[in-house]
RNA sequence: GGUGCGGUAGCUCAGUCGGUAGAGCAAAGGACUGAAAAUCCUUGUGUCGGCGGUUCGAUCCCGCCCCACACCA
């Protein structure tokens, strides 16, 4: 049989983690974590990570990896996930990947443009303007700099036009000219399975666990990481809430209740990208999922 | 009991010098290539507290009533 990623997407709180520890142990496996929050071994309660018991069972990678004040992004996951599939390959024909980050995903399984690094004077150079000056100011750069992105891309969205910016101000081209979007070739097979649950039913799931979170101490990691909080790693659902009430925007019933919603709203994009990949095989969480894996 | 201030979208509120109304948030849908639990786009929603009166026409003006809050008693 040829090797296999069976990767297990899904929103948030439907039950991944649990499915997938289930899986790797049928199948005598591994698990790697396409989680973009659950690799900092700082971040514990508010991230949901597999229980101690279950990261004893089976081996996981991508989770406790990294420290928030490393820089991680999509390219870091696409070179760390295909190394540790080659390596799990000595041992089984399956490698199990798990984790609701679809960028992650599709970076590993289809990967990315190759665009030659940045250059970190530029990208902090253009991050600093933009935050004194604005989005005006990043419009107007990119109109100068880019004028086929400015026609193209997204007009309003900071990220979006950092990023151009970046790129171009680095190579002398424009990030349009790096866009290729040819799914890249992997020397494995690759099959996806989906986890879904009915909305309404999610969202209690959603509103239980993060009740859960609070109950384990959820503010008082929190209050540990508020000296780290403009880290990229703490842009997070159910971190920035928190800060947000030890600054005194929010009581701590309201704090709650952001977290609870926020993290709906994220479910819902997370349904968005998946649903969009018609690849995915779709079942509820309960189901017995190595037929739908290997058959 | 009296006085004052309110009652408008699921929530917080704006508004109409009388021609049946609008923001933010929430919700629903969507996008997404080195920050992705991020970032961005699109779209509704209404017996304008109730009953009467004036008016061609009332959510807006007038009267009574109900409800909430504050102060006085």
């Amino acid at each position: 049989m040829s090797p296999t990623v069976i990767i297990i997407v899904g929103p948030t709180a439907v039950g991944k983690t649990a499915a997938a520890v289930r899986l790797a142990r049928v199948l005598k496996t591994e698990i790697i974590s396409a989680d973009s929050r659950q690799c900092y071994r700082e971040l514990d309660i508010g991230v949901a990570k597999p229980s101690a018991a279950e990261l004893s069972t089976v081996k996981h990678y991508f989770i406790d990896s990294h420290s928030i004040t490393d820089e991680v992004n999509a390219a870091t996951f696409e070179e760390l996930a295909l190394q540790w599939t080659q390596d799990i390959f000595r041992r089984s024909p399956y490698v199990v990947m798990v984790g609701g980050t679809g960028l992650y995903i599709r970076a590993f399984t289809n990967g990315l443009d190759a665009i030659p690094p940045v250059d970190q004077g530029i990208r902090s150079h253009v991050r600093l303007h933009y935050e004194e000056h604005g989005l005006e100011w990043l419009q107007s750069e990119i109109q100068k700099y880019d004028p086929a992105f400015y026609a193209a891309g997204e007009i309003q969205n900071p990220q979006r036009m950092m990023r151009a910016l970046e790129v171009r101000l680095s190579t002398g081209q424009s990030i349009l000219a790096f866009r290729n979007r040819e799914p890249r070739q992997r020397p494995f097979q690759i099959r996806t399975i989906g986890l879904t649950l009915p909305r309404e039913q999610l969202n209690q799931r959603i509103d239980q666990r993060v009740d859960q979170m609070m109950a384990s101490g959820l503010l008082a990691e929190a209050e540990r990481l508020l000296p780290y909080r403009a880290h990229n790693a703490l842009q997070t659902v159910g971190y920035k809430e928190l800060f947000a009430y030890f600054d005194g925007h929010y009581s701590l019933d309201a704090a709650v209740g952001a977290i609870k919603t926020n993290t709906r709203q994220y479910a819902k994009r997370q349904l968005t990208w998946f649903h969009r990949d018609l690849s995915v095989k779709w079942t509820e969480p309960g189901s017995e999922l190595a037929g739908l894996a290997i058959g």
